[in-house]
DNA sequence: TATTGTTATACTCTATAACTATA
DNA sequence: TATAGTTATAGAGTATAACAATA
């Protein structure tokens, strides 16, 4: 974690740089993001694998990492993780027995349910000097950028 | 670098979260970044430290990580590719002979210069769909989430 | 004692390629 | 042949700790 950052004004070109702003500001959300979640440190992609998981029961690990937008053999350890702290389940699928469907658990939807409640709170508070037009724009803003990747 | 997006419908809660979009979003740019460059194949990081040498010639290393957000330890390896290919050099400074100013050669600013253009033109297409109202209010709000970190 | 640059080291995140078992 | 999950491996990026030279 770095700690002194740099006077917004000194970085010259860099400024009017989106993409140099978006790095600074993820790493700023991912830092706090951490802090928030303390103990549980469950870290973003694994809070996120574990979202996907609650709200699409039974999707596949191909899907999940598609959905994800990362690869398959990176999600392994992700889902390891997951299932070694009883969050979910690998199970079978009649009719293909390659696929593993994810099946949240009930202490997962009940972990996933808190830990919401946490990174709720720290966006709520990183966040708190903006108003909640300012939020959703950003939000907007930011999905906007998000749909440049289906062009491709 | 990933290849299949998700439909921004289907995760859920994850689409109401800042850090969440944020992140997406980074990696869509610093992936189109690199893409953009490419033969010149300087990353975000390299371009980031010559941007900022050559706006500050003399800056020392420590100064350097500082503004950039990155431990001393880590800028080394940063400089020595900078310093590899020709675009700064490590100067002695007198009256501190621990300390090394970082100064810019010609071939260092003009590569800069070309590199600038080159990135200008990856953020001028990627966001291509965005009116220059709305690119503003991007950087101004990313840079409204960059001012939490000086509170700290 | 403190600071600058450096090295050694390790950890996280991610990708590619190859394997296995199925289809 | 193609696909799902897995393993092995490697490469960025970053951090911590310790060291030498210097202050």
């Amino acid at each position: 974690m770095a700690k002194k950052p740099l006077q917004s004004t000194e970085a010259g070109d860099l400024e009017d740089l989106i993409g140099y702003n978006l790095k600074r500001a993820y790493v700023i959300v991912q830092d706090d993001f951490r802090q928030a979640l303390g103990d549980d440190n469950m870290s973003p992609r694994v809070f996120t694998a574990l979202s996907l998981t609650v709200n699409h029961p039974n999707i596949t690990q191909s899907a999940l990492a598609r959905m994800m937008g990362v690869e398959r053999s990176g999600l392994v350890a992700i889902v390891d993780a997951l299932e070694d702290e009883g969050y979910l389940r690998r199970a079978p699928v009649p009719g293909d027995r390659r696929v593993h469907a994810l099946v949240p658990t009930k202490a997962g939807t009940s972990a996933y349910e808190k830990t919401l409640g946490l990174v709720k709170g720290h966006e709520a508070r990183l966040f708190s000097c903006m108003t909640a037009n300012e939020k959703q724009t950003l939000l907007d803003l930011l999905k906007k950028v998000r749909r440049q990747e289906e062009r491709a």
